[in-house]
DNA sequence: ATATTAGTTTCGAATTCTCGAAATTTTTAA
DNA sequence: TTAAAAATTTCGAGAATTCGAAACTAATAT
C-alpha cells in the first residue's frame, strides 16, 4: 500500500466518522446524552419516533465509540464517550446558524413587520 | 409549526451542514484549502481525481458557505470562508485517532456493522 | 413456566449520495 | 473568428443510508 493509499484510506474513515454526525436523529440522541447519560426509553421518549430506530442509531455510535453503555437490570444507559464530539457538533450548528443568517432568511423573519400611520 | 416540527427542520439543517463532512474527498478538499486558498486546477492535481468530481464537490461546499471564490483570469481560487470548519473537521480528525489507537479491532472498524444493505 | 418490559437485530423498499461521461460556459490567446 | 484552457453543469447508473415492520434476545416478576 503506497503513501496515496494510506491517506486516502485515513481520509474515508475520518469521513465514516463524520457521517455519524450526518443525521438529524443521531445529533439529537448525542444532544441529549451530552446533557448526561439517560436510557434507550428516556431516549425514544424525548425523540417520540420508534424505540427500534433509536436503537439502530445508537448500535452505529456504539460502533464507532461515539457511546458507551451501562447495563442496569433491563435498562441500558449511553453516554457520549468522547466530548470532543460534543465540541465538534456545537462548532457545526454554530456554522450551520451562521449559515442561515448568510442567507438572510432569518433576519427577514425576524423584521417586525412595518406600521403605518 | 410547533416546537417540536421547528426543532426536527433545525436538526436536519445542521446534519445536511455536517454531511459536508461526511465524504473523503471533500474532507481533503478542506484539508487542502485550510493550507491556504488553491484554485480547482491545484486541487484537481493534488487530489489525483477527475475536475469535474472536485468541481461538484467544491459546488456544494460553496452552496453551504462553507467555502468563497476569487477569479483570477481563467482560475478560480477557493478558500475556506469559515475557520470553525477547519476546527470541527481537526476534532473529529482527533476523535478518529484516537477510536484507531483505543482499540486492536482497527480492522474491523474499518467496516462498518450491517444495519442495511 | 409464562408474561412483561427493555432493548436489539434483520429485512427490504424508498430515498439519497457519488462519480464518470459528456456537454456547456467563460476567459484569454492566436 | 477559432482554438485552447479552466471550470462548471447535467444526467444517470450504481452504491450507500434510512427507517418501518417484524422477529428476536435478555432480565425480571408472577
Amino acid at each position: 500500500m503506497d503513501r496515496g493509499e494510506l491517506r486516502r484510506e485515513a481520509y474515508k474513515l475520518h469521513a465514516q466518522v463524520c457521517s455519524l454526525m450526518a443525521n438529524p436523529k443521531r445529533l439529537e440522541i448525542i444532544d441529549l446524552l451530552s446533557q448526561g447519560e439517560k436510557s434507550v426509553d428516556e431516549l425514544t421518549q424525548a425523540m417520540n419516533i420508534p424505540k427500534a430506530n433509536v436503537s439502530q442509531h445508537l448500535a452505529l455510535l456504539r460502533h464507532y465509540n461515539i457511546v458507551v453503555t451501562r447495563k442496569e437490570g433491563l435498562r441500558v444507559f449511553y453516554r457520549i464517550a468522547n466530548p470532543k464530539v460534543i465540541e465538534a457538533c456545537r462548532l457545526m450548528r454554530e456554522v450551520t446558524l451562521e449559515q442561515l443568517l448568510a442567507g438572510e432568511r432569518v433576519i427577514k423573519m425576524a423584521r417586525p413587520p412595518r406600521v403605518r400611520r
